[in-house]
DNA sequence: CGTGTGATTGTTGAT
DNA sequence: ATCAACAATCACACG
């Protein structure tokens, strides 16, 4: 039973192809569009993050902490990873089904539709 | 007082 | 099929 089997880990390039505008977080942006649900790296964090204080209470800059959990979670097994997939995987079928909402209502007229 | 920045990988939408 | 940008977290610095 190789469910999905794992594929085998490629190294994704996403090398800095292009710039990263990002813009403003205060500023609104599309409300109304379903933000992407945390990835299995992310619920990873959530546990690492809080064992990584227990053990380094003197970092609290994420940026070592993001370090540090990238690089167990190299070290980890699909097995232990997989913990943390099946979580994000259900996120994503609930992200998904957000997504044909969205479109839903944007075919609603809620697109050209400018209130305020 | 408020917000952007810093790093990590995964996921998804668009072309 | 491949690219590109965004997802959360927390403390710090600047105007």
């Amino acid at each position: 039973m190789k469910t999905r089997s794992q594929t085998a880990p490629k190294p994704l390039k996403t090398v800095a192809l292009a710039p990263r505008p990002r813009p403003k977080p205060s500023g609104k942006g599309d409300a109304r569009a379903p933000k992407k649900p945390p990835t299995a790296f992310f619920y990873f964090m959530e546990d690492f993050r809080k064992t990584y204080k227990q053990e380094n209470p003197s970092v609290k800059t994420m940026q070592e902490i993001g370090k540090a959990c990238g690089e167990k979670w190299n070290t980890m097994t699909f097995e232990e990873k997989v913990k943390y997939y099946d979580i994000a995987t259900e996120k994503r079928a609930e992200f998904e089904k957000a997504m044909v909402e969205y479109n839903k209502k944007k075919e609603s007229g809620d697109m050209s539709e400018e209130s305020d």
